[in-house]
DNA sequence: TTGTGTTTTACGACCTCC
DNA sequence: GGAGGTCGTAAAACACAA
């Protein structure tokens, strides 16, 4: 499952109930029911807790223990732990269910919520905290060999953990998310939808860049249990049509399809 | 400390679909 | 034409070994 390491994580992250006071954020938002509470492939929590324990609904990572929320204002954080934060340890950044079984859960020793003030491109991470004050954000660096410039502002944040597991949430409950959940969670993340949707492409390329050196690895053996580990939705894509029309009638998308839509299968 | 490898954001090119 | 898709890649952020 891609959100067990997330919500091991979250565990440490977020414990208790008061997650995001001091964060402007919409707390509501993230408790244990998903936005999409009939569809069966997604369960927040319980069933997804790879220690044998039941695990408690989401709204109960979050919070209380973190009683130095507070002390994490604006500004460079220094005193933090340097790895981890990022859920950068030992197998950073993947989140494929063997990866995660074998994850230390205590990954994210202290991952602040930064504030909330984080317009676009200028998301306040705790790395970024940690590396350097504000300044750099405000410079422009050359790009090499073509002349173009971009910004420090785009180039380029680290989103929070908060974010992240967000995302992850929403990208493991479906791999294409649709219009109106793209503008919710934008708004929910502080985040633009352009940026949520680049997220989502990067999460994607992603897990096929995990599927394929899966693939090499079993020889192709062992597909089976490839699909089991991208959890309970299906590893392909989805038709850009179910995507990212707003389907009349329905708040939500149908399920994901096993079947690709047809001009995701030719040149790649 | 430094070099190196990996991961994470962000973008451009090119594609299909409506 | 504009939307979002993949693919490839740049560069920052990060981990870790030497």
């Amino acid at each position: 499952m891609y959100v067990s390491y997330l919500l091991d994580k979250d565990t440490s992250m977020y414990p208790g109930s008061a997650r995001c006071t001091s964060n402007n954020l919409p707390v509501q938002n993230f408790v244990s029911a998903p936005a999409y509470p009939d569809y069966m492939g997604y369960h927040p929590v319980p069933a997804l807790d790879s220690h044998g324990q039941p695990a408690p609904a989401w709204g109960s990572h979050y919070g209380a223990q973190r009683e130095d929320w507070s002390a994490y204002g604006p500004g460079p954080s220094s005193a933090l732990p340097a790895a981890h934060i990022n859920g950068s340890s030992p197998g950073q950044g993947s989140y494929s269910s063997a990866e995660y079984s074998s994850l230390h859960p205590a990954a994210a020793a202290a991952a602040p919520l930064p504030p909330a003030d984080t317009s676009h491109g200028q998301q306040i991470s705790p790395n970024s905290q940690r590396h350097s004050s504000y300044e750099w954000m405000r410079k422009t660096v050359q790009s090499t060999s073509t002349g173009k410039t971009r910004t420090r502002e785009k180039y380029r944040v680290v989103y929070t953990d908060h974010q992240r597991l967000e995302l992850e949430k929403e990208f493991h409950y479906n791999r294409y998310i649709t219009i109106r959940r793209k503008s919710e969670l934008a708004a929910n993340l502080r985040l633009s939808e352009r940026q949520v949707k680049i997220w989502f492409q990067n999460r994607r390329a992603k897990e096929r860049k995990l599927m394929k050196k899966k693939m090499t690895h079993f020889d192709g053996s062992s597909l089976g249990s490839l699909q089991s580990d991208s959890g309970s939705v299906s590893p392909m894509p989805v038709p850009e049509a179910q995507t990212h029309s707003e389907m009349p009638g329905s708040l939500f998308p149908a399920p994901p399809v096993t079947q690709p839509g047809p001009h995701q299968l030719q040149g790649q």
